[in-house]
DNA sequence: TGTACATCAGTGAACGCGCGTTCACTGATGTAC
DNA sequence: TGTACATCAGTGAACGCGCGTTCACTGATGTAC
């Protein structure tokens, strides 16, 4: 064997540590700048190349946005699969709040990033199917997180009003999804509850990144930390 | 007194029709490309002058967005008014459903303009002063329904956990402030509980405007009303 | 009512900028025999 | 092991674009006497 191909080619090497670095240095102005401000020739710059040799990495501006997109799902998503598996020990609502907190201390940090994938969308990008993956995994997380309570019999049937025909739909439509292609149960109204619980916890952190709550309830903290204890006892968790 | 003085001068008339004609033209534009593409130049071209002549009018750019997002305010804050003021002889509870649908009618016919508002900040924009009246609105409108409600003893206490002390504190400079400045009495828990249907209002909406169900709970119109009359019963609504 | 001057709206050219993307090229790395 | 050829990364110049903003100007509207 030769050392090329053991190496997998020094090419191979270079191309895979620039394409990251292409990603990292992009990354940082988007920090900086936000998305509208992301240019390919301020990142060629920053990193001594050339503008048009980022054309041999990403075949135009969208797919290096794509690219993005789905590092920043991929953030997201993280984050709230680790806070919800540390300390297995603790109840399905301990992990749900940890989520939450997890979801907002992300989204503090990385704020152009959080707005890129849950602020207003970018006009002419169309995001493709490659975001959907790791678009997913935040509410997978939570759903998972459901459907372990409700295995373990602490997930108590909702005294909510029940659900309209239309809903109900959906709901089971969903719950079905969940379960063929994930392996999670997860009762259809339950589900609705979490969805209503995940809007509220996203609508509060981009509030609060936005800038609505200037004058109000700023700092956030406590506001949040109330907030996602009552989502939480309305999910169902005790 | 002469003609000129009467009409207020016909330039006067003139240039007060221009600059509404500017607005209008811009906020077109920005229904069709979205607040990034927004240009000086286009909406001169399309109103048939010549670039330059929009400093007459608009000191900048940013000026022209300062504007347009004032209105969006209004338009969006007369929506939620005239939802709540409608039908007097209705209880809260229903006045209450009919702000929130508004306000979501409001947004889906005019996304861009929602965008604008409640969407990711523009980079490098800093909303003057100004904008702060007109983003009032909506907030005083849900304030000035809970006032109503408890003043008729419509809104019980709420059963919930009570306020750490931070929020608490918050919610009582809030209370006073409104009271104050505005004569709305609303007791401060009832008003952190609206601050949460509030966050929740808006979550739902920009997630559906900006694609988050797209393949569950999509279209958004069962999940949204069963949301809101959840909210309502938690806020204290009955 | 008429004239002299001041105010102001709109013009057209220009400045300086940065952007995404294409293309023919050089030179280095990898591959096959 | 050495040579001939193919692949590919990066260069540098260029295309064509649209943008915000400034400025000296013309000509119309308004004002004061």
């Amino acid at each position: 064997m030769s050392p090329a191909k053991a190496s997998h080619t020094a090419r191979q090497r270079a191309r895979a540590e620039l394409t990251r670095e292409i990603r990292e240095e992009a990354r940082r102005q988007l920090a900086e700048t936000g998305a509208p401000g992301l240019s390919l020739r301020a990142v060629a710059r920053e990193l001594g190349m050339v503008s048009s040799a980022l054309y041999r990495y990403f075949p135009s501006r969208d797919d290096l946005l794509t690219a993005l997109i789905i590092d920043a799902y991929n953030a997201l998503g993280e984050a709230a699969e680790a806070a919800v598996a540390a300390d297995p020990g603790r109840g399905p609502r301990a992990r749900w709040l940890a989520a939450c907190r997890a979801i907002r201390a992300w989204a503090l940090e990385n704020p152009h990033e959080y707005a890129l994938i849950y602020g207003s969308p970018v006009p002419g990008y169309q995001a493709p199917e490659a975001t959907i993956g790791p678009a997913s995994r935040v509410p997978l997380a939570f759903a998972r997180l459901l459907a372990d309570a409700d295995a373990a019999g602490a997930l108590p049937a909702g005294d909510g009003p029940a659900l309209g025909d239309a809903l109900a739909a959906q709901a089971a439509a969903l719950a079905t999804t969940l379960a063929e292609s994930g392996a999670i149960a997860v009762p259809p109204d339950a589900l609705v509850r979490a969805i209503i619980a995940w809007t509220q916890l996203f609508g509060m952190i981009s509030f609060e990144l936005f800038g609505q709550f200037v004058g109000s309830f700023d700092p956030a903290d406590a506001a949040f930390d109330y907030a996602v204890a009552q989502l939480a006892t309305f999910v169902g968790l005790e």
